[in-house]
DNA sequence: CATGAATGAGAATTCATTCAT
DNA sequence: AATGAATGAATTCTCATTCAT
């Protein structure tokens, strides 16, 4: 499966996109998110032009980072959707969402914008949306979950947990406190 | 001959500084949180100097920014905390909590910040943390409560329930509903 | 074997050539007259290479935009230097050099300049600047035109009045005013 | 007589937006008009900052070059307008005008520009504008002006010819020539 | 010949902070 | 205490030109 509608034909030009993009994401794991092109073009050994080649504004570079984590979401969330136990699978969604969000501060700022500017992103999104959608659904009927419950709400409030961890240093058993507050909270009282 | 290390701030000294902070104020309720010492300074009408003097820091005057709406806060908890509905005065407090972050980041800030500068404003937060505790442990007791939240969590959970509502523009029943969520997850399951 | 150096250009390379210049001229037309060669190559579907290889630098393609007018206005010179009425075929002739100086940029930019790349293009402009001469020529014999009215002050000339045209939006009745203050100005006193 | 309604209060800024625009002025006597802020800044030996403080875009910057010229110009006009000579009087302000103009790129700039951000200026040229009417006027009255001319006209005009001047390397005697051109153009036929 | 990715100097602009007045 | 001019590093972004494919 490939994430980019549109490759850089040359091969040299798909590496450097691809080194950039690597050192961008170390950067962002360093816990700089600040995402400056030109600091990354030189960390990157690449003129500043090849960067804005490549992501012409920051939002692109974001959303570029955020593909690969948004795919691999949305692909857990639709496995996830044809589970049998939809209540585990949801559960089970939520802690890996969370915890790839907890690493990735680039995913949470895509969950939560409402534009993207890559249609392909956007369909990730979408295609997320839409199995999320059908684990509530599914946990719905069985009276599990809220009925007022959508997945954009989710996405928000999964990037408020994380922030709410993030403000403090926090450890694992932390983030499974505050999901287990999350998931509760979901439930209809 | 009077006291110096002691003397009360001349007159108009203080004006300054309220002036400074009735303009920072209104700039962070229309939605600018930057706080750009020079950009205040020019619409308060005084040197940037002033603000330097008053405000040696940014965080200096986030805090002082916040110390009204965090004084209010921990007022409201310390009654809140004397309620004999503990459980009614719990969702009542956070309800008001999450409304004045919502109108004020500063005080989100300041509630999820470690390091405080200002020890009055660190001590108006310990007060805050004092009544919540309260609150908190007379919930435990009537088993209400989970065990494991300490008045930290709360304060990250409502600035994180906070984000999340920010994230897309909101209403004020979305605000319920994401309290809701919040509270019935605090509830031991 | 047929001969290199004199071989006629390629016909694929000669449409890009076409194609690029109608791109340019397009541009120049929307009233962008700097000419980047990259946006050009844009526009035109061409890599900046095939651009750069026509025309190596910005003053060629200049050259080459304003080959076509320049033909044409030669060509007018020659034929009212023909003209029986020499003083209505210089009016004419600069009434017509005019409009198309203020159409086209590129045109002035070649009749101002002293230094021409293109020979070709010099070639033009100085078949441009006989035929002017015949008609000043003419024109000084019946006392019609000061004595020391030179070709290239003609040119200049035009183009100074084009310039105070394009200084504010101009009408057609404005270019015919300040064409006949000049052609009054080029009567002896 | 000041030039400006926002005099730096200190003495020092004063010193130092002069000298900057002394520079500036050099650099454009210089021949290079494009009045880059950075590159003022290094040679005025102040920060770029500064530059900006006083001049907040290009525009203003270019401005308040052309303030100084552009009163002398104004003064020149309006002493003009007092001659019983007329005719004689906007000769001399036209070759006056002229050489300024040919002098002072910026000049030309602001005489042709429709919309001016300075009040102070805009009040010069306006200043500028009524002195020469009342020329015109007294002209047209004795009918050695056309009628259709206005002073914007003439300060295009003007400014067209500087143009066509500077195409080729001119001498003073070349700027008599193409000036005396522009009076004979502007007698009604 | 054609391509277009890459380059990187350089221009424009902002802003936190200092310090002379 | 107050002022606000000055600083200049830092950042964003553009574009003419080269060169590997």
């Amino acid at each position: 499966m490939t994430l980019r509608g549109e490759m850089p034909r040359r091969a040299d030009a798909a590496r450097n996109r691809e080194h950039v993009l690597g050192i961008a994401r170390a950067q962002v794991a360093s816990g700089d998110d600040s995402l400056q092109l030109n600091t990354i073009a030189r960390l990157a050994g690449v003129g500043v032009g090849t960067v804005y080649r490549h992501f012409p504004t920051r939002q692109a570079l974001l959303e570029a980072l955020a593909a690969e984590p948004l795919s691999e979401l949305a692909e857990r969330a639709e496995t996830a959707a044809t589970d049998a136990d939809s209540e585990a699978a949801l559960h089970e969604l939520l802690r890996y969402a969370l915890n790839r969000i907890l690493r990735d501060s680039c995913l949470a700022a895509v969950l939560e914008s409402a534009e993207l500017e890559d249609p392909a992103v956007e369909k990730l999104k979408n295609r997320f949306d839409k199995a999320l959608s059908a684990l509530l659904r599914a946990g719905k009927r069985e009276n599990r979950i809220r009925k007022d419950v959508r997945p954009a709400d989710i996405r928000s409030l999964l990037c408020g947990v994380a922030h709410a961890l993030q403000a403090s240093p926090h450890t694992p058993k932390h983030a499974r406190q505050y999901l287990q507050i999350l998931t509760a909270g979901l439930t209809p009282s």
